[in-house]
DNA sequence: ATGGTTCTTTAAGCAATTCTTAATAATTGA
DNA sequence: TCAATTATTAAGAATTGCTTAAAGAACCAT
């Protein structure tokens, strides 16, 4: 686990850094917001700590131009005075979480925690039925080592019977799921939707997955 | 609720078992893997707290072993220092969640809650007359092991019949529970759907589930 | 902006299954 | 035994699901 610490007070930023090595982490720290900048593109961080008020470029500029580079590491803000603009300004900026100074090493610990949490709950979770396999992170869909090209729509509705693999779901749940809300019912789109599934997920193979339960739904099965 | 903790270090298992047993969960422990694998096989757990680190077979192996003999208790690691191998081999091997130690007690309770929950949600839902059982998750109706295939409404009488197991139902009862309302009294609906049942479930075994009370309805019992 | 491409949605005809009716056969109990 | 009740069967009606084609919308690159 690797954080970026960027913070101009130096007893400050020593302080958390030997704190936050104390827990195993790695850390690297950086004085103003342009080396930090540097850092954050050059190296791939788990998490960065930074200072709002900071020489050179600012805490919330930082994260901006962070985020404009698609850089989604999660960002921790420090801000001296806890006022209702700097939370407004900061969660724009698309800072994920802010503490105000000074602060217990306990809570900033816990913040850190909860947002490595947080990333970790969106990384890499394969959905599997069988041979057939969906990767939530990279969207991409195989089926015996078979790579399945599908359209959004297409992949919605296979991640959500792939999420209820084994029961039954019901036209009316897929759609809620696939749409906002309100859904005209009388309407064929998911019949018709499952037809393209099944053409590319079981068609050209033996066992198909995709089962209908007539007057109820359908229901993706493993085995049998 | 039953949980099994598998830790060799005693401070801490007592610790864990001690704090789960003030929410009211029955707590199992074992002092390595290998006792641990016995006790998992043994007896029917609801979670598992596994330490990765534990003398004779490591967590990691215990995890997949279990998975190999198909067992599917929610596994929840707890590992020493929180380092990417750690949590991709711990995915890998097959466990739910992992936890890095030291945790807080509150925060253990709140992964086990929502791994708990997980699980209740996918528990499915059996109904059952002697060898006969009707899955309301994944609408499957089998008779010693044998797959039924039911028609919507033959599934809705069949189930309706199962929760009223053992107790005489009328025609009126099971029309009113079948169709919405207003039933036209002089048809033999429900008659006709007896006897495609009775041919489904009965026919091809030597005792006969479903029964004719004459004058009353049909009951369907287990025994006798 | 523009045109082209892909994705989404609608609608309609077809196929398959399921439902219902009704007529006849079988069974039951007084 | 015989009247009432229940069982069985088959065929037409109704429903449900599948498939296709084409129109509409959204997206992309020039």
């Amino acid at each position: 686990m690797k954080i970026l610490i960027v913070e101009d007070e130096k007893k400050v930023a020593s302080f958390i850094k030997k704190g936050l090595e104390e827990e195993y982490y790695t850390v690297d720290v950086a004085y103003d917001g342009k080396e930090g900048l540097r850092l954050a593109l050059g190296e791939e961080y788990d998490l960065m700590i930074l200072d709002v008020m900071l020489p050179v470029k600012d805490g919330f500029s930082l994260v901006k131009e962070l985020r404009e580079e698609k850089i989604d590491t999660p960002v921790l803000l420090l801000t001296a005075k806890d006022t209702i603009e700097n939370k407004v300004k900061g969660l724009d900026s698309g800072a994920d979480d802010y503490l105000t100074k000074p602060f217990a090493f306990e809570e900033l610990l816990a913040r850190i925690r909860a947002l490595l949490r947080r990333k970790d709950a969106s990384k890499s979770v394969q959905l599997k039925a069988g041979d057939l396999v969906l990767d939530t992170q990279s969207h991409k869909v195989t089926r015996s080592g078979v790579e399945i090209t599908l359209t959004p729509k297409e992949y919605s509705i296979l991640e959500y019977l792939l999420r209820n693999k084994n029961h039954v779901v019901s036209r009316t749940l897929l759609s809620e799921h696939v749409y906002d809300y309100h859904f005209d019912s009388d309407t064929n789109v998911i019949d018709v939707y499952i037809n393209k599934l099944r053409n590319k997920i079981d068609k050209q193979f033996d066992i198909p997955l995709l089962h209908t339960i007539r007057g109820v739904g359908y229901i993706l099965k493993e085995e049998n």
